[in-house]
DNA sequence: AGCACGCCGACT
DNA sequence: GTCGGCGTGCTC
């Protein structure tokens, strides 16, 4: 008999066993819909058996192969099997997250793959001016099929809700028909008429690093590209795909976030105006989602450009994985399946047999362990490429009066380059007008009763936000506590600064970005193109700003409350706010002008600032290695966080202590730390509580995990929810 | 995760 | 006497 092994998003960490007879050894992969308890489910066949150690009689068959889709390949199963093992998290919720939304549900007729629109010869007959004058869009639409011949489904995504409606009746008119399959030819995307695309000249540094990178393509290899702000690391990344690309494969290139840098889109896209890119990340649609995967996994799709769920993307013939911005949070997923996109692409590489560049100026100090340990490969970028890096100053504001948090010497600099007509950026990670609301009679401050936070102040709709849970309340008129008519805003936060800025320089054009300013569709967007327009002259904002942008008259960078991070508690903050400064500083000087980095601090002596003025990215990164291997931190240590929550925070440690008795029964090479309150200790009202134990040996602190997980799963408590957090990256 | 089963409070 | 609250436990 016939049984298949299926993985579904359940909780679980068992596959759930079915009759199906008609299954062969290539149904591994497939989806499936069958019964599970009262529902059927969609599941995935991860493995084939002729017996089954459930009882015969619980078997029940399967209700239906899914076959209109191609299933999954072997090497994508066993990239997920690592994955659920080294995450700890149940295979088939692993195998099912990875799955575009429309592949998790059982649908008759799969999205097909729309790839682009053509005009057809009725439709080149049809003259533009025969079409009554007021059909507007319906002109538009003609005159753009009439100019390109092939219109590709991107650029169909960016037209106007009418333009689509018009093109659904021009394709009813059979004036345009659609096509399925990918554009592979340049004449086909626009006709031939647009120019061969720009490659700029190779540096020095470039061309020496695009020959290391590219010295043996055929085989798995890890190298780091250590390229300062400016040096040109895209254009190398660019240039070895070029070459994976010309010899047929895929190349999966990974990226922090897409909607934060939709010019690299562009720039990857003009560049190979001939190939098929698509891109994968959480803001697109159910329908672009599922048809960027399965063009990733036709082999169509010759470069997918993602964010860390594009790790799981498949492709048969992958040649190359770049991660760019290695050492980001942000590809690290923290929540359900806390996953390192970073970490698996390496696993990944490997797997297949292909080349991978992990790229960033500031590097997370695990691949610089690595280059260290010659488990790396290094590459590098010390230059610029047409300039000098910024000057790095700190202002003491021990030693200044400020105004509003701007320290005199700062606001010189600012007028300077306003006088200049360059653009200045002042950074600031603090979103709303001022972090706290307090009040000087009694001591009162604004907090989140849901949260361990304060409420933030906003003045745009004159009220108090908390910025982890989203809680909203008016501003009170007088002290909740005292009743005190007077309560004043403590700190800066962006709105503060800009308003300070505003008043401090009244003909300066002020532009705040942050979260807040960007919310609405396009704003980010039309703001870019008032920076670069130059319509504005001072820019205010948080991490946004950070982000690789190329902002070619901005010359002045003025940082903020630099110090908050200096001495956290989190071990990495240093890391961190290394890297955030350098993203920030990179921003100064890209053009023609030379940069300026001027720090407020009341630390200028902090061996961290120094490190940064000297730009000298890898002796700092060795001391804090030293300091790591002391302190026996990671990458000499390897670590996980059992997480619990529950309405109390008693409960939450009690079940951690239990836990942690357990722990201590099996931990053999593997240290157990007591529970403590989490850092973000009440959110949304949920008392958070963690234990974290680590051990010097990967595969010790692996097997002790794998025994522990199956003692946790069976002390079910319903007030507490927990999970693991393997290398978690917030203690 | 869903979903059912099951055992106690306020309603036609 | 029933509707429905969400604690507990299972799904091949």
């Amino acid at each position: 008999m016939k049984i298949v092994r299926v993985g579904f998003d359940v909780p679980v960490d068992t596959l759930f066993d079915y009759r199906c007879d008609d299954a062969g050894a290539a149904e591994i992969g497939a989806r499936v819909l069958a019964p599970l308890g009262p529902r059927n489910a969609v599941g995935v066949i991860l493995d084939i058996a002729d017996s089954s150690a459930v009882n015969l009689a619980r078997i029940k068959p399967v209700t239906r192969i899914l076959r209109e889709t191609n299933g999954l390949s072997a090497e994508d199963i066993q990239l997920m099997r690592f994955a659920a093992g080294y995450y700890h998290y149940p295979l088939g919720a692993v195998v099912m997250n990875t799955l575009p939304a429309g592949l998790r549900r059982a649908r008759a007729t799969p999205v097909k793959s729309l790839q682009h629109y053509a005009l057809t010869a009725r439709g080149a007959a049809l003259a533009v001016d025969s079409l009554p004058q007021r059909a507007r869009a319906k002109r538009r639409m003609l005159a753009l099929f009439q100019a390109r011949a092939v219109v590709p489904y991107s650029v169909i995504a960016e037209c106007t809700r009418t333009e689509k409606i018009v093109l659904k009746q021009l394709l009813i008119d059979r004036y345009v028909e659609c096509c399925e399959g990918l554009l592979t030819s340049p004449s086909a995307t626009d006709g031939g008429t647009a120019a061969a695309p720009v490659c700029p000249e190779l540096t020095l540094d470039q061309a020496t690093a695009v020959q290391a990178l590219c010295a043996d393509l055929s085989a798995f290899k890890p190298q780091l590209l250590l390229g300062i702000t400016g040096s040109g690391k895209t254009e190398v990344y660019l240039r070895v795909m070029a070459e994976v690309l010309r010899r047929d494969r895929q190349v999966l290139l990974l990226v922090p976030e897409i909607a934060l840098t939709p010019q690299l889109e562009a720039t990857v896209r003009g560049r190979f105006p001939h190939l098929a890119v698509v891109t994968l990340h959480s803001g697109l649609n159910e329908g672009e989602r599922l048809r960027h995967w399965l063009d990733a996994q036709s082999g169509a799709a010759r470069i997918v450009l993602g964010t860390r769920l594009a790790v799981f993307a498949p492709m048969p013939h992958l040649g190359l994985i770049v991660v760019d911005e290695e050492h980001d949070a942000s590809f690290k997923q923290s929540e359900g399946f806390r996953y390192s996109a970073r970490d698996l692409a390496v696993v990944r590489a490997r797997q297949r047999g292909v080349p991978i560049v992990l790229g960033s100026a500031t590097p997370s100090l695990e691949t610089w362990h690595n280059v260290a340990t010659e488990r790396y490969a290094l590459a590098r970028l010390p230059h610029r490429i047409n300039n000098t890096p910024p000057q790095i100053h700190c202002i003491n504001t021990r030693d200044a009066r400020l105004q509003d948090g701007l320290a005199p010497s700062l606001l010189e600099a600012i007028g300077r380059r306003l006088a200049a007509r360059e653009q200045a950026l002042i950074f600031i990670n603090r979103r709303g007008y001022a972090p706290v609301l307090m009040c000087h009679e009694c001591g009162w401050l604004s907090a989140c009763h849901r949260c361990s936070a304060r409420l933030v102040l906003h003045l745009q709709d004159r009220r108090l936000h908390c910025h982890h849970c989203g809680y909203q309340a008016q501003v009170p008129l007088a002290c909740p506590a005292c009743g005190n008519a007077d309560l004043s805003p403590v700190g800066q936060g962006t709105q503060r600064v800009e308003t300070a800025l505003a008043a401090h320089f009244p003909a300066a054009r002020v532009l705040r970005i942050d979260r807040d300013s960007t919310r609405t569709k396009g704003a980010w967007q039309g703001m870019r193109a008032r920076i670069e327009a130059r319509e504005v002259d001072i820019l205010v904002g948080t991490q946004i700003l950070a982000k690789g942008h190329d902002f070619p008259n901005l010359s002045l960078v003025g940082v903020l409350n630099a110090d908050s991070l200096l001495y956290s508690t989190d071990f990495r903050a240093p890391e961190r706010l290394y890297a955030m400064l350098t993203q920030v500083s990179g921003r100064a000087g890209r053009g023609s002008v030379a940069g300026e980095v001027l720090i407020q601090t009341e630390f200028p002596d902090h061996p961290l600032y120094g490190a940064l003025r000297d730009q000298n990215f890898a002796h700092f990164a060795d001391t804090l290695l030293k300091e790591r291997r002391a302190a026996g931190f990671p990458p000499y240590h390897y670590q996980a966080l059992l997480r619990a929550e529950a309405s109390t925070l008693e409960a939450a440690i009690q079940w951690l202590t239990g836990a942690s008795e357990q722990a201590q029964n099996i931990a053999d090479g593997v240290t157990v730390y007591d529970p403590v309150p989490a850092s973000m200790m009440r959110l949304a009202g949920r008392e958070r509580a963690q234990l974290l134990v680590q051990s010097a040996s990967r595969n010790r602190l692996q097997r002790f995990l794998s025994q522990w997980r199956a003692m946790l799963a069976d002390k079910r408590s319903s007030a507490v929810r927990w999970s693991l957090d393997i290398d978690p990256l917030e203690l």
